[in-house]
Formats: structure tokens, sequence, C-alpha cells
DNA sequence: GAATTAAATATACGCTGTATATTTACAGTG
DNA sequence: CACTGTAAATATACAGCGTATATTTAATTC
């Protein structure tokens, strides 16, 4: 038998190769993804998988986007789950959010922020939109407390010319945003990001104290630093 | 021929296999490791490696202790390099000897803080005196300012019970440092790492900023945030 | 009903880490 | 000097991987 009858087939064949591929990440790691495993569990051969995918690259950059998505999603719920008004509280929304998400999905947040996959480089031009949009949320509030002239920081670095390109890119996808804003939403990314991401990797605990109590005190410390009240 | 005579043989063939793993990680990155192509580039068969290493993973956590090492040696020598008063002067040292550090070694960096090689997991145990050596420069500087009575923080959150071991384990090995010199030594720690971090794996410069502006910026508002002048 | 297309299998290649058995250079001892 | 034991290498093999190619056949279309 080459090919079996349409009955015995899977439905949605494509669905079912990537709900399988974050399966196998949740429970081994990204690192450990494989196309013929995914292919066994399904109880089809590996080089069926071309038909969906041209080659495994392909694949992880769709679960990329999907965790970007899923990511992005967190953020901009979390976000509108308060008072437009209240940007303080918009603020910490997120900010938890961004912590509670990466804990709940610690394979995603590596597979998009660290470089678990051996060879894999993403494509930055298919990743890009759902990537901007995740952090979207994060710049927008920054921008609308710099619109309500309650941003302490008003000096900011210049774009690099050869930065310029990209810059004016992610202008156009997220909206405008001011370039105090932007600098200034980096830098949080920046601070918030190098915590989770050394709790998620592990290099957290031995230090003894826990993930909470750092991440609050430094939610506390940005927004003291960044927003007159 | 079976063994060649020893003329003929390298000599000091485990240090060998490390310069060549280097030269390799260097070349075409961590991800790329592979024995066989080591033992290619020597002209051994890949499993006279296992005489020397009991397997892939033993050789990587040398790689990772010498990475911390070289690590290690920057920061003490940047720390070292400033007059023992000059505390300010001593932060900002060891500050920009992390950046450049990471800078100079991407695939290192990468190595010991993220995570670029499939099925491996450090032994603590083994990569712990190393790895704590490394930070110690940025603990005794903080422990320093807490000394002499110039650190503005002075709650921290307490040491969680499960993390109470490993707490005990970092102090024995860095030497007496004030839980809040530990605390605030941790936040800037994670907040230097969250920068370079987004730096190394490319998800910086997209944002239009050059890191060396964004870095210096943020030394800037740790110094403010933390030090009395 | 025939031709076309799409989706699967079958097979194969070169790569990986590594387990096992074998060979041989060398060191030590009588 | 001959013998023996050990250490260090090779040779071989196995199971896994991604993926290229050719083949087969179910389903669709004219």
């Amino acid at each position: 038998m080459v090919r079996p009858t349409r009955k015995k087939q899977i439905p949605n064949l494509q669905e079912a190769i990537k709900k399988t591929a974050w399966k196998q990440i949740a429970e081994h790691g990204a690192p450990a993804l494989s196309l013929r495993a995914i292919a066994r569990e399904l109880n089809i051969t590996a080089p069926a998988i071309y038909n969906y995918f041209p080659d495994r690259d392909a694949l992880v950059t769709e679960l990329i986007i999907d965790a970007f998505t899923s990511f992005g999603d967190s953020q901009l719920e979390a976000r509108d789950s308060v008072a437009t008004e209240d940007l303080t509280g918009r603020f910490k929304a997120i900010g938890i959010a961004y912590r509670k998400w990466a804990h709940g999905y610690p394979q995603r947040y590596q597979l998009i922020f660290g470089t678990p996959i051996p060879g894999y480089e993403p494509p930055v031009e298919k990743v890009f939109p759902s990537s901007a949009r995740s952090i979207m949320a994060l710049f927008s509030v920054v921008e609308s407390f710099r619109a309500a002239g309650k941003l302490t920081a008003n000096t900011y670095p210049s774009v690099k010319k050869e930065y310029q390109a990209h810059f004016d890119l992610w202008r156009s996808q997220i909206g405008e945003v001011h370039p105090v804003s932007h600098f200034v939403a980096m830098l949080i990314w920046a601070r918030v990001h190098g915590i989770v991401s050394l709790e998620i990797q592990g290099n957290l605990p031995p230090f003894g104290t826990s993930g909470d109590d750092l991440y609050l005190y430094e939610l506390d410390s940005i927004a003291r630093q960044f927003i007159k009240d």
C-alpha cells in the first residue's frame, strides 16, 4: 500500500504536524524536535512531511510565528484588561503577563528568544510581523506615557544610520512612536528579558532569591525611573 | 596501520581536541560542534576522542569551564585595573568588560549563558566553581559599596527556603556577601545580561539603536539607582 | 473513461554520536 | 633480550537524523 485511502488519512495533516511538533517540544524540548519522530507519532513516513513544509526550518519558522502570536495575544489582552486611562496599571499588567507567559510556555519562550534549534536561523521578513505585534503592547503604553507628558526620560541616543531602515520598518509596523518612547521601551524590554531569560534557563534559582520578588522589584524600579506620577 | 608511531602522533591530544573544538565553534557556531569533524581535522578517527573524553557532553563541559575561566579572568582583570578606593570606577570597568568580552567571544557567551548544544545539560557541580568565580567580581564590588555605606538599597526579599542550600553554596564560594549585596548584584547582572544577550542573538539592532548607547545608558541607570555619591 | 495531479511510500545518501572488538606501540619485568 | 600487560589507536557497526529522488496510487478533472 503506497497511499492509504482518504478515510484512513489524518484530516488537516498540516495542523496535525504542527500540533505534534508542539507536543514533542513541550515534552522533550525544542532541540529534540525531529521530523522522523513526528512522522512516527502520526504513523506516516518522514518524507511525507515535505508535502506540507519544504524543510525542517520552514516548520520551525511556522512554530515561531505561532509562538509570537500566542505571546502577542497575551500581551495585548493584558494591556486591554486595564482601563485606557490607568497607564501605570497597564504597564504592570503587561509586565506581569510577560513573565507569566514565559513561565507557562518556557519552551516557546526559548524558541522565540533563545536559539535552541541547531542550525536554524529565523528568516526575519517572515517572523517580523508577528514579533513586532507581540512587543507592540509595551511600545504603545510607553508612547501613551510620553504623550501624556509622564515620561521622565527626554534624551535618547540617535538612531544609527545603518539601522535606520530597520527603525523605519518598526515604526511602520507599530505605528507612530516617538524615538524616546522607542528607546525607553527597548530598555524596559531588555530588563524584563534579562530576568526572565535567566530564570527560564535555570540560572537564577541558584542565587537563592525567588524570581517573583526579583521581578516585582524590577518592575517597580522601571516605573520609578521612567514614569512621573 | 592500526596505531601510528609516537613520532607521528599529536602531542597533548587532549588539548588539541579542545583547541580544534574552539576553532570550529568560532567558525561555525556551537551547535555545529561535531566529534567527527574534530577528528577529521586532526586526522584521527572519531572514537579516538573517547580516550580523552567519555562523551561529547564531557567535552562541552570542559569547554564551558574554559569559557567561564576566560570570562572570569576578564572580569577580575577589569576590576583590579582600577584603584580599590574608586568603587564607581571599578563598577564601570567590569560593566564595560562584560560586554566587551561577550562581543569578543559571542559563541562562548552563547555557550555559557544560552543553550546552543542540542541535548546538553551542564552538570552544575562541575561548572559551579568557574561560574561563581566569574561573577565574583561584580559581587565583590557591590559588597564593597555596601560596606562603605554607599548602597541605596536596604530592603531585599528573603531567601526562599528551597533555595537556601544554593544560596549558602554561593556564599561559601564567593566569600561573605551581605544578602542585600547579593540581591543587588543579581539585579545588575540580569540587566546587563538582558541587553547583551539580545545583542548577541541579533534581536537588538532591528530596533534601530546601537548597543553602545543603550548599554552605557543602562550602566548609568544602575549607578544612579543603587549607588550613593 | 482517460489523463492529470497530488499525496503518500520506498529507497538511499551522508551525516551524527557512540558501543564493541581488534590491533599494535610502548613500558615494565624476568 | 624476550615476554607480557596496558594504553591508545583503528576498524566496524548500529541507530538515529534531515532530506533528495523515484515510484506508486488515490482523487480530481476534462
